[in-house]
DNA sequence: AAAGATAAATTAAATATGTTAAATAAAATT
DNA sequence: AATTTTATTTAACATATTTAATTTATCTTT
C-alpha cells in the first residue's frame, strides 16, 4: 500500500506544479514497489495484476503511469544500470593502472550481477525490442548505452596504454562483455546444472580473458 | 494436420503393442510440429493452442502425450542437443590436432546456435528448473548432459597434450562454454543493440579465450 | 456380431495474464 | 454552487495454461 506523500509546502505551490508533482511521486512509488516485488518473487512471477495487488489499487490504474508493462520494464531497468553506472564510474576514477582497473570492472560487474540476479534477469533476459530499434538505442540517451560507454572507455585506457593488443575497440568491448555475461546469464538462469564454484569460474574466466587479449 | 501413418504391419501385432506404437508416432508427430512452429514462428510466439491448431486437434489432446508444456519444451531441447552431439561427435574425430579440435568445436557451438537460433532460445534460455534439481542432472541420461560431456572431453584433450595449462578440468571447460553462449545469448536476444559483425565477433572470442588458456 | 471395457479426444470450465473502453469518484476552476 | 478537468475503478476483451467431466472411438470377450 502507497502512502500520499506531498506535504511538505503543498500550500505554497500552484495546483498544476502540484498536480505534476504528485503524479511523478506516484509513478516513482510504483516503481519502487515493482523492484522490490522483482527481487522478493523472481522475474518470472512478476504480473501487473501482482503488482496492483501491492499497491493496493486497480490495476488500470498503474496503465495511468506507464504506458504498459514493458514501460515499466524499461524504467527499473535504467534504475538497474544508474546503480550499475555509478559503481563502474567509481572503478574507472583508479587511472593508475588500467589493466587492474578494467579487471576490477568485469569482475564488479559479474560480482553486481551474482548479487541482484532479478536485476539482472530484468535487465539482460527480456524480449527483445525493449529499447526500440538498433538505431535508436545509441542515439537514446539512457544509462544501458551510458554503461556500455563507461565499460568502453576502460578498455580504452588499456590499449592507449599499451597493456592491451591493438586492436577494434568496440570488437575488443563486446568481446569481453558478452563472454562475462555468458558466465552470468547461464549460471543464475541454469541452476540445475551442477556448475563449479562460480567465484572460481567469474576469475579464471576474466583472468583467462586479458591474458588471452593482452600484447 | 498430421497423417495416422501406422499401416505397414498393423495386423501383425497384437493390439496392446499397436496401441503404444501408435501413441509413440503420435507423440512423435506432435514433436516435429512443435518444432517446425518454433523454427517458423519463433520462441515467443510459441503456444499450446497454437500447436494444437497446427495439428488440427483440441489443445487438450497434447495433455495425454506431454505431461504440460514444460514436458514437451524438455522433449524439444533433448531433439536439439541430440543434433548438436552429433556434430560434436564429429569434430571431435580429429583427435590430430586437439587445439584446432576445441577450436573448431567452439565455433560450431556459435554457428549452431546463429543458424538456429530459435533451438537456442528452447535450450537455454527457456525458464529454470526445466531439467529437475541439481543432483538429478548429470544422473539421467540426457541429451544436454551428453553434449557438455562431450564437449569436455576435448578440452581434457587438450589439456592431456599439454596444449593447454592444466587445471580443473570443469572449471576450464564450463569457462570456455560460458564465455561462448554469452556471446550467442546476448546477440540473438538483444538485437536492438549495435553489435560488431557476429562473425568477428566469434574468432576474437576463441582465439582470445584459447590463448588466455594456452601454456 | 453384440455387449462391455478400455483408451482417446473433445467440450466446458477454472484460473491467470495484459490491456482497453466506459463509468464513476474526486478535485480544481470558474 | 456549477462546471470542467483529473484520477480511479469496474467491466470486459483477448489470450494463455491447464483440469474435470463427457463423449467418441477402439479393442476384447462372449
Amino acid at each position: 500500500m502507497l502512502n500520499k506523500i506531498n506535504t511538505v509546502k503543498d500550500h505554497l505551490m500552484g495546483a498544476k506544479e502540484k498536480r505534476g508533482r504528485y503524479k511523478e511521486d506516484f509513478r516513482r512509488e510504483i516503481l519502487n514497489s515493482a523492484r522490490e516485488l522483482f527481487i522478493n518473487e523472481g522475474y518470472e512471477k512478476f504480473s501487473m495484476r501482482g503488482l496492483a495487488k501491492k499497491i493496493d489499487y486497480s490495476p488500470t490504474t498503474i496503465y495511468l503511469y506507464f504506458k504498459d508493462k514493458d514501460d515499466l520494464l524499461i524504467a527499473i531497468c535504467e534504475e538497474v544500470a544508474e546503480q550499475f553506472l555509478a559503481n563502474l564510474s567509481r572503478i574507472r576514477a583508479h587511472p593508475s593502472k588500467p589493466l587492474e582497473a578494467l579487471r576490477q570492472a568485469m569482475l564488479y560487474f559479474i560480482e553486481f550481477a551474482f548479487d541482484n540476479p532479478n536485476q539482472y534477469k530484468v535487465f539482460f533476459l527480456t524480449r527483445p525490442n525493449v529499447y526500440g530499434t538498433q538505431e535508436e538505442f545509441m542515439e537514446r540517451e539512457s544509462m544501458a548505452r551510458n554503461s556500455y560507454l563507461e565499460f568502453r572507455k576502460i578498455v580504452q585506457e588499456c590499449i592507449g596504454a599499451g597493456k592491451l593488443r591493438r586492436m577494434d575497440i568496440d570488437v575488443l568491448t563486446q568481446v569481453l562483455a558478452t563472454a562475462t555475461h555468458g558466465l552470468i546469464a547461464i549460471t543464475t538462469y541454469h541452476k540445475n546444472f551442477p556448475w563449479a564454484d562460480r567465484k572460481v569460474l567469474a576469475i579464471t574466466l576474466v583472468d583467462g580473458l586479458l591474458r588471452g587479449f593482452q600484447k
